[in-house]
DNA sequence: GAGCACTGC
């Protein structure tokens, strides 16, 4: 049986175990929070009007092109044919007064609603300012007095790939110095060295950052890892941050490192400002201004009144979007049944309302939440479609949710064939921030989503359909104006929107801070609740993330990063995984190859096998399926497949689509584990690999009791004995779990299993299942 | 017997 592992906090000690860990200096203090009055030249309290021209979305020219790929033109002198329409984008008329108030100030907060332009224009408007040229400065480091180049480029980010590689490609037209060849297709490749251009970009395993570039599209995450190499960003002049309204736990990060460069003493940087313009499609920015304002205590006493000539003071500004008006309709009554509600408004809609109109096509978008209401309200439309008389034009629907083939989203983007005809797309939230769905006028909207929430008490997540925010509400309400004036539908009272959150809980509140503390720590941060955040972390979500790693080894007693801690932060992948890699590096477990392979293929996306609707289908895959599933459990199953997929030598796509494998994800995972494997190489924590591909041998019995002894160090957290009752216990906290539908292991008794992944949806379950041995889990525990 | 959405030296 397991050791009690039992955590308790009690004082300034918390303990483990065996293990103590001293709080001090770390969990005592409160976060600093609200100081001084904030100077802003307008209001940014005046909310949209709740009607018409409201909503978000990535926004701008290249608005359209983000779902599908760019071309960009091959004449040089493309900047001209652009000029008219830059011209006519709202923004254009701005840009005077946004590179004033830049040549003063350091802090732009800027919200440009939909259409604006803000993403495209703003760097090009800036770029060559003076302020933005490169400069050669002295910096003492280390007792000596060097001379580096600081500035010189703008970096704008992005919460997307897709967002940041074709904002790039579009501006780069803009700019006369298009982005030239196949995006992707050899990451980390030079090429771009050799062309110059004065737009680049840079995401994972995809960097075109030619000669001369003077502005840069990036991931958030991207420019989060360049901050742990250059903790002063000297390359850059200034730090665009857009789609702030999104909240990902990397733009947060992102703005309180800001903020620190900001507030800072500028020694770093040569004495050069870094400017920063925060971008946002809502306009509920209060207190994202109120962060950048909130500066340190020497520079509010340097200016305490007359703040706005102070550099240090934020600056305000709003856009006008270009918006069609959407009119908003709510029930008079709360609705007992969603679905029934919904499919009689589609219906409704159907019937009464135009095809087509002078701005075009006017199709239906519902959000609903999730896959199984989709699938359910596709069934029953279809009966209803069925059974329309001739002179009705006919419904086609078309379901939308990040599991779905890139292929099979796609067709909801597509214009319908057959004139007569209605588009009916029922979407997940996918379609409010991610991918924009052409020819929307109508938008049907339930009024709740599904949310992960991670509870740190007992490291469990839930994934549960909870009501949306106003924020939220707004922008799928949005998604009616694009093209011509809309209208929105809500299946919910207008005292139930009044009653609604302003704005969603920001993801660094609900999610496990593992990835966020190992950060902070390996940036030299001592006190995390000290650490800028717009909204302070939950104690209690923090001590977690300490206690957590500390039992991978990646903190010590005393709360500070350890050698251990250092290798686990150079791998893109969560502190978990990184312990199992390094375990896997063990001569004792000399399996690191295969560890590669199966982290690889489990942090691609969510799984890498499909659902599948159809039970004839099912059956026909499952043929193919069965070679690769291993009564080991889940993970020796991912091992299997990536072994059989890089053994394939004819034709993997069609591999894949005969097991139901979703390319898109596996394709995910060899770029990873052609990134894992560089970075262990490199570490020098293996050997140069063997070329692919390398014949098929499945694995020995011994070689996966090591792979699954390395997961242990990682997960042995995450582990459940089999109770007498035929349940499973987890071994920290003695919670019942069952394992998940999807899992090789389900319906089957094992002694003792070790999950990755535990999720409250249902009910309890763990996922990505392994058998183990009892006796494994006391090993993995004794350090 | 079940699957919100993203991202990374």
């Amino acid at each position: 049986m397991s050791k009690k592992r039992k955590s308790e906090a009690s004082g300034d000690v918390i303990r483990i175990g065996n293990k103590t860990i001293s709080l001090e200096g770390y969990l005592t203090k409160k976060p600093k929070k609200d100081v001084g009055p904030t100077e802003t030249t307008t209001k940014p309290d005046q909310a949209l009007e709740p009607s018409s021209k409201e909503s978000k979305s990535p926004d701008s020219t290249a608005q359209e092109k983000k779902t599908t790929k760019f071309v960009p033109s091959r004449k040089p002198s493309g900047a001209a044919e652009y000029l008219s329409t830059r011209q006519a984008l709202p923004l254009w008329s701005h840009q005077d007064e946004i590179r004033r108030r830049l040549q003063k100030h350091d802090v732009l907060v800027l919200v440009g609603e939909t259409g604006s332009g803000k993403s495209t224009q703003v760097p090009q408007f800036l770029y060559q300012e003076k302020w933005c040229q490169r400069q050669k400065v002295k910096i003492e480091a280390n007792g000596r007095t060097e001379e580096t180049a600081v500035g010189g480029m703008i970096a704008i980010t992005q919460p997307r790939r897709v967002a940041a590689t074709t904002l790039a490609h579009r501006v780069s037209c803009e700019a006369g110095t298009p982005l030239k060849g196949d995006k992707g297709s050899k990451p980390g490749n030079a090429q771009s060295s050799y062309s110059r251009g004065l737009v680049g970009y840079s995401v994972r395993f995809d960097h075109r950052v030619p000669k001369g570039t003077k502005i840069k599209y990036l991931t958030e995450g991207m420019l989060l890892q360049e901050l742990l190499r250059d903790p002063h960003l000297r390359q850059y002049s200034a730090v665009l941050v857009d789609e702030i309204h999104e909240r990902s736990t990397d733009v947060d990060l992102l703005c309180g490192f800001l903020k620190q460069i900001i507030a800072g003493d500028k020694a770093g940087r040569g004495g050069i400002p870094l400017k920063v313009v925060i971008m946002s499609a809502t306009a509920n920015v209060e207190s994202i201004t109120r962060f950048f304002s909130d500066v340190t205590p020497e520079a509010m006493e340097s200016a305490p009144t007359e703040g706005a000539e102070n550099s240090s003071s934020v600056q305000f500004m709003q856009i006008e979007g270009r918006q069609f008006p959407v009119e908003i309709t709510h029930t008079p009554k709360p609705v007992a049944d969603i679905q029934d509600s919904m499919l009689k408004k589609i219906f409704k809609i159907h019937t009464e309302e135009p095809l087509q109109d002078k701005h075009g096509r006017c199709d239906i978008l519902a959000f609903l939440t999730g896959q199984e209401e989709i699938e359910s309200a596709q069934r029953l439309i279809e009966e209803y479609a069925a059974t329309l008389p001739a002179n009705v034009p006919k419904i086609k629907v078309f379901p939308l949710f990040g599991q779905m083939s890139i292929e099979a989203q796609h067709e909801a983007f597509q214009p319908i064939k057959g004139g007569f005809t209605r588009k009916v797309v029922l979407s997940t939230n996918i379609a409010e921030t991610s991918v924009t769905v052409p020819g929307v006028r109508y938008v049907i909207d339930c009024g709740k989503s599904k949310v992960k929430q991670f509870r740190p008490k007992i490291s469990l997540s839930s994934l549960l359909a909870r009501p949306i925010s106003k924020s939220s509400a707004i922008q799928r309400a949005g998604r009616a104006g694009r093209e011509g004036p809309g209208k929105c539908h809500r299946l919910y009272t207008e005292s139930s929107y009044l009653g609604l959150e302003e704005a969603d809980l920001p993801e660094i509140l609900r999610s496990d801070l593992l990835g966020a503390v190992l950060t902070m720590k390996a940036t030299g941060i001592d006190n995390v609740l000290e650490f800028p955040l717009m909204d302070p972390l939950e104690t209690e979500a923090v001590e977690k993330a300490l206690l957590h790693l500390h039992f991978l080894g990646a903190l010590g007693d005393d709360g500070t990063i350890t050698e251990l801690g250092r290798k686990m932060v150079m791998f893109p992948v969560t502190a978990p995984y990184a312990r199992v890699l390094l375990a896997a590096a063990d001569p004792k477990f000399d399996c690191l190859l295969e560890v590669i392979d199966i982290i690889s293929c489990i942090t691609a996306g969510e799984d890498i096998f499909l659902q599948i609707e159809s039970e004839e289908a099912k059956e026909e895959a499952e043929v193919y399926r069965k070679e690769l599933y291993r009564r080991e459990g889940d993970i020796i199953t991912y091992l299997t497949t990536m072994q059989l997929y890089f053994a394939e030598n004819a034709d993997r796509v069609q591999w894949c689509k005969a097991r139901k494998i979703n390319i898109r994800n596996m394709k995910q995972a060899v770029n990873i584990r052609k990134q894992l494997r560089a970075l262990c190489v490199k570490q020098g924590m293996m050997e140069q690999p063997p070329p692919d591909p390398q014949p098929f041998t499945p694995i020995s019995p011994d070689k996966a009791t090591n792979v699954l002894k390395c997961f242990l160090k990682g997960f042995a957290l995450k582990t459940a004995i089999l109770a007498p009752d035929s349940s499973y216990v987890t071994s920290h906290g003695k919670h019942v779990v069952a394992i998940h539908p999807a899992s090789v292991l389900h319906g089957q008794k094992k002694e003792a299993i070790m999950f990755l992944e535990h999720v409250y949806t249902q009910k309890s379950y763990a996922k990505k299942v392994s058998a183990i041995q009892a006796t494994w889990i006391v090993e993995a525990l004794g350090f």
